[in-house]
DNA sequence: TCCCCCCCAGAAATCGTTCTCTCGCGCTAA
DNA sequence: TTAGCGCGAGAGAACGATTTCTGGGGGGGA
């Protein structure tokens, strides 16, 4: 484990000073042909590898990005991970990636963290909508900083979907399939997508049953919390037409609850996740969700934090459209037996832009 | 955004020093107290953040650890990212997350990037247990790695569980099960432990059915190749008793296929994954998996990293022992219709450490 | 032919730390 | 009283790059 090979060794074999080798190497300015077929000829056979280390010192450009989301292990995340360094890399830039286990306090401290590492930019999902706030504005006073999928400061750049009205199209499309009554299974709405998309739960099924709009059931993100929730749903012993969650984790509970209750999905009610994980796909029945473009939203907030860092144009929120998948969760099989038949025209025109999928 | 506070700054506003300062702040020496105190209240004072690079430049430790995967969304890999980020965080160090697409070319660029911005240690989980073995050397000559999941070169450090062995204990178990004729759904054995997996299916399974050794069918980690695969199998028009897949993605896959072609899981064959992801439990009906302990295996692996990294013991093998979960997926539930019952006391008394969930 | 200007390469400063080296002070022992 | 020693603080040299500044040489114009 011998020392690397330094600019100024690659100076001397090639008879040249530094200086003329990092103009070289970056191109900066113009180079005299020969030395500089000497500098790279040194390069090449000293196997020559700049410092990164130095470098970010002296340019003060790091070429990485922080990210901090609430949940690695949340099966939407990963997706959006993959999708950020891949177009990092594109870029030659690299991911410093955290985990905040939601929690405020360890939130800000990966925020510090990440700025004393001179971060060239910070892609966070805030994990409370009200007490992350000053921690991300702090950061973001600092450095580039783009709010992905979760938001806590309306003013500063934000990548993600319109939850509400995502959810609108939720209720809709369940409200075609002649759903009234309805239960709500959610994570913690100090995330700002959970109290959003409880928001559009609460206003788009008061129309059509008000005491729905109060069935809320609030826990975390976890199959647990899900199974746990539906439990509370059967012993109340009103069963509603369809429980809406607020996230596939909790769908997946739900479901299995409900099986082994002996309630049976979607005859007897239909449920809804939100994310459209890997897990929707996969379940029996398959798991109706609304698909987030979770690559693009990665993408994009990559090229916002590069542009932002480059002194681009003014924070802005960027909104993706999401899309209902409509699954069979979700799609009543035995309409006679309802009220609204899932045939009928308003069931034909879908509201949302929803696409149907298995 | 102007410029952040440095040591020197401290120094002039304490009325001492530089290097007093960086005394007081790494407390390497001692320090008159009364020095100290106006250091720290200077540092109070100034919301004084030690620059990372700067330290790192000057101490060539950088307290960040890269971190190459095959395939972010493979749920597989972010229970271990989370662990392995914890236990880094608990360190103070920082994690650099690459995702090298299961390609070797990609994989040793990101090795050499990684080398270049002086990380302290390197978890890889090569994607080709031949074609990555030039780059893991020549990266672990220059600093601490540590293979984690996949091996590629030996006799460097590897943290995992004992594949075959592992896969000897499924076989048991459907031998248990009264199954003598399998097939097997495999992703690349380029990777090493689908190569291994595939020895302990080949080796233990000739012994029951010479041909079901033969009957492989090798894709890639995914939904789709798992449906692919059962669809051969069906078309062959010779359904085995099991089928055993290589990993949790591909059993999706062929329980899927499975259903859409008519045939009952478990009732007609019985299918079996592999890495106990969060898809396991959520499928119906639940699927058998091999659980390897992820956390652990995380946390050890940056102990080792951190250990090397000060001179610690030459590189090992660390095996932990897999754990095979037994659900619906494998049991068999019309017990006359076999040869062996499941209830004879050969499977009464399994051989492997297994427990039995839902 | 001479002067001026431009271009290019090297010297040296710089980024923000850490750490070695040096020096001064105070205490102890002869 | 003085020599010696130990401790602790400051000056300054690294760490490995980039970049400003400076100076020399060559080319072009008068």
């Amino acid at each position: 484990m011998d020392r690397p090979i330094t600019i100024r060794e690659v100076a001397e074999v090639a008879g040249v000073s530094p200086a003329t080798v990092s103009r070289v190497l970056s191109g900066s300015t113009r180079v005299n042909p020969v030395l500089r077929a000497k500098t790279l000829g040194a390069v090449e056979r000293l196997g020559y590898r700049a410092n990164r280390v130095a470098q970010a010192l002296r340019t003060r450009v790091t070429n990485t990005v922080g990210m901090v989301v609430p949940n690695i292990a949340n099966p939407f995340f990963p997706v959006i991970i993959q999708a950020v360094e891949a177009e990092l890399h594109k870029h030659d830039a690299r991911l410093l990636l955290c985990d905040s286990a939601d929690d405020v306090a360890q939130e800000a401290d990966l925020l510090r963290s990440l700025l004393d590492q001179q971060i060239d930019g910070i892609l966070l999902s805030p994990c409370d909508c009200i007490a992350s706030r000053s921690a991300v504005r702090m950061a973001a006073e600092q450095v580039p900083l783009v709010q992905i999928d979760r938001v806590a400061v309306r003013d500063l750049h934000y990548v993600g979907v319109d939850q509400e009205a995502a959810m609108a199209a939720v209720i809709a499309h369940l409200a075609e399939e002649g759903c009234r009554r309805f239960a709500y299974v959610s994570f913690s709405v100090r995330a700002s997508t959970a109290a959003e998309r409880l928001r559009g739960y609460v206003r788009h099924v008061r129309r059509l049953d008000a005491k729905s709009a109060e069935r809320v059931y609030s826990g975390d993100v976890s199959i647990a919390w899900g199974r746990e929730a539906a439990l509370r749903i059967v012993e109340e012993g009103d069963l509603p037409d369809a429980v809406v969650c607020a996230d596939d984790l909790a769908a997946v509970g739900v479901l299995e609850s409900f099986r082994r209750e002996g309630i049976a999905v979607p005859e007897e009610v239909l449920v809804t996740g939100f994310d459209d994980t890997i897990l929707a796909p996969a379940l029996t029945p398959s798991l109706t969700s609304v698909r987030q473009p979770m690559e693009e939203m990665g993408r994009e907030a990559v090229q916002i934090v590069r542009s932002a860092a480059r002194g681009g144009p003014p924070p802005r929120r960027q909104l993706f459209s999401a899309e209902l998948v409509i699954r069979e969760s979700s799609r009543r099989v035995r309409a006679a037996s309802r009220r609204v038949s899932p045939y009928s025209a308003r069931a034909q025109r879908p509201r949302s832009t929803a696409r149907t999928a298995r």
